[in-house]
DNA sequence: TAAACCAATCTGGTTAACCAATTTATTTCA
DNA sequence: TGAAATAAATTGGTTAACCAGATTGGTTTA
């Protein structure tokens, strides 16, 4: 167990290493948005590593946005200017993993937003798949059975409902860390479950209104104990 | 270009179809959480697919936190349950490119946060910092050059100095995508740059004071031509 | 001279063989 | 019989050779 965490933390560097030594490249050479990047078969050379490796630090690099790679042609820096990239980088070199409170504010702002978009621009079929996820935490909760993961898909189901795809992306990206935090810090507690499908359903009441300040207010209502979590821990 | 745009996109259908399949293997089997999944090597060959597609789709599902890959091990079904894994599958296949109007909404939702959370939680070298990008934007500014790097890179500085990883990944993610629509639609406006600059030097000042009120509302007046943008669009 | 052609070369993507660590099955010994 | 030792099979990760399409430079041709 230990050792695959080392592994795991020496990879993660090693990708490091080699992002570090593209962006120490590109600010040697000189190198222009647009302009071409030396082969991935030079890059392992010269960086000692492997071609996968390089490869792997490219399509990290490239889901940030600062790279492009096409096909038999090459690997391109992105139009964001030398300066961006160079701050965005010391940036990505930086992350540290998110810790449970960042994760739960950012969480609250996000949703603050989706549920008064959602209440504004929701269509029927929203209301649909947003009225199916809440029947299936409520299945869950009269049965007394566990419900975080249907908890998170009807709040999954808002996001999808407000409109706007990059929220939506985010709350992606955040939910399977807030699960992950969630067990690990029980979080959760089941004796609140009813009143948990109770805000869920006021929610859901508030959106079909298309009530935005209703809507924003129940959701408020419902992080409370959230709130304490994320300014007590 | 267009045939490279079309590899790009079959690219992406590849690894979606791949994606979809290992979701319905999933259920199938009905793996729990923890499961795990079989070897890349029968993935590969029953989805008639190379195992670096297969790899590649992994890597994916594991950014998004839905499967974790050991070393000489296997790759396990993260600890989020099956009912909210298929709901975050089907958002992911789902995902479109963002939009520019979600990405000014999301950016904006994010900025007016920062900029509060920066005004309360700063440090003297987050001060700092922000100060050598102001500085660096005002020298563009006064030799009329492009600023649209150094511009950003100020609110990226305000991002890091507002103590939520988090939200400061997301800036991250945004921020390349933003630049290039920027660009596409030529956003920028050299003949305001000087009132933008007056703007970046008040958002600092109220930064710097540590007032947040005053912070945010210098942002949101930083924002006025984004929101038409945003709106009008 | 310049436009059209062509072949050598270079590119990212793909494939299959290989590696070391791990897990599972088998054998051995008390 | 049961625990300990060991061998075999399986795993994700790595490597190097290979592929088809794109690029490039020189040559030919109108």
């Amino acid at each position: 167990m230990k050792l695959e965490i080392r592994t795991r933390n020496e990879h993660k560097e090693l990708h490091n290493i080699i992002i570090a030594n593209i962006r120490d490249l590109i600010n040697n050479k000189n190198l222009e948005p647009g302009d071409k990047l030396p082969s991935e078969r030079m890059l392992s050379e010269k960086f000692k590593v492997s071609r996968s490796n390089v490869r792997e630090a490219i399509q990290k690099l490239e889901f940030y946005g600062i790279l492009k790679s096409k096909p038999q042609s090459g690997t391109f820096v992105a139009d964001i200017g030398q300066v961006a990239m160079n701050g965005m980088m010391d940036d990505i070199l930086g992350l540290e993993d998110p810790d449970f409170k960042s994760l739960v504010e950012t969480r609250i702002l996000l949703e603050l937003k989706t549920v008064r978009l959602a209440a504004k621009r929701r269509t029927d079929d929203d209301l649909k798949s947003m009225e199916s996820a809440l029947e299936a935490f409520k299945q869950k909760v009269l049965n007394k059975e566990d419900a975080v993961q249907e908890d998170l898909l009807f709040h999954l189901a808002i996001a999808q409902a407000c409109g706007n795809s990059t929220i939506n992306r985010m709350m992606l990206i955040i939910t399977p860390e807030i699960i992950n935090n969630f067990e690990k810090y029980h979080v959760c507690d089941k004796n609140q479950s009813e009143k948990r499908l109770k805000e869920h359903q006021d929610i859901f009441e508030a959106i079909k209104e298309q009530n935005t300040q209703k809507a924003k207010q129940m959701m408020k209502d419902h992080f409370v104990e959230l709130y304490k979590y994320c300014y007590n821990l």
